[in-house]
DNA sequence: GTCTATATTCCGATAGAC
DNA sequence: GTCTATCGGAATATAGAC
């Protein structure tokens, strides 16, 4: 049974992957806590407490999705990390990065230092993956690791985004074309 | 001499762009106008009336972006349009489709349909550029040409907001690796 | 930990004068 | 086309009782 705060932070991170940051409140999460707006305030004090813990959250999340995967082969890890984004954008979100990026100047410095960690985890990863993968001659890239970790981010970062709008298969179109390039 | 309506226009696309659609007031582009609330109600009734502008200034842009380029070679025309993102990181600012992305669930409809034109608009001119470069042999990519190009507007789209975060040269990274892979 | 109550500020929007 | 004035509402946040 989570508690109170917990759940708090899974409403903030749905509200803030589906709507924006700038455009959830307290009441939001309060109603459908069916508690009251200064309990919110109780847990997180400010709003931008509750950005930093839902950031937090995600930084967590991925640590435990890396030791998971920490024993399969890199293809896997790979095809792993994109089904996740398929997911993501199956359900209606898109990257908390990508939706924190948009809102990037009207957060303050602190919000902003978590989410630069969360995006250097992620970019980190991938490169590692790619390096060891290409070593073992699972994939091939022709980019410097990191420079190819980018761009499969920003394609998959920008594919959840761009599928709200074009409504169509493009999400499955780019994440089939990454996966191919990277073992032709 | 641009029109007090224009210059509304210009204001509220540079806030779009920096901060986000919903965390901006007409009281942000008043007070740098240095006319009242209410003026700017003049002239959009409703902040939505405001975003649509926004974006229809955005399609007739790029549809005098599509008219420059039109007599140049396909190579040059791929390159114009990563220019085109460097510079928008550069400013500090975003790409619109992807602040609109991120905005996405709090916009009424008629502002979504604007969005769904303008996107459109990108990826279909880049497919068709991609395709005809590809044929002249001056581009080389083996998926297709519309998927391609959704690689490409996502690489562009995602870096711009990416590199808002790590702060680093990421996005020139990604920009020259694209130019690489279609010149191979 | 949750409540009531409230302070404060801001926002989008409208009416009507000039 | 811009102004003053103002409405109604919502947002963030706090004080203090339970």
């Amino acid at each position: 049974m989570p508690s109170t705060k917990d759940k708090i932070v899974q409403l903030a991170d749905e509200h803030i992957r589906k709507n924006g940051y700038n455009a959830f409140s307290y009441s939001d999460i309060a109603k459908t806590l069916k508690i009251k707006n200064a309990a919110v305030h109780y847990h997180f004090p400010a709003k931008t407490d509750l950005a930093e813990a839902v950031i937090h959250w995600h930084i967590e999340n991925f640590e435990n999705f890396k030791e998971r995967l920490r024993e399969k082969d890199e293809l896997l890890q790979v095809k792993t990390f994109l089904n996740f984004y398929n997911s993501i954008q199956l359900s209606g979100k898109i990257c908390a990065v990508g939706a924190f990026a948009t809102d990037w100047n009207s957060m303050p410095q602190s919000a902003q230092d978590q989410v630069r960690i969360f995006s250097e985890l992620i970019i980190d990863w991938l490169t590692e993956v790619l390096e060891a993968g290409k070593e073992k001659k699972l994939l091939t890239f022709d980019a410097p690791p990191r420079t190819e970790a980018l761009k499969i981010i920003t394609n998959m970062f920008a594919a959840t985004q761009l599928a709200r709008i074009t409504n169509s298969d493009d999400f499955a179109d780019v994440k089939n074309a990454v996966i191919e390039e990277l073992t032709i």
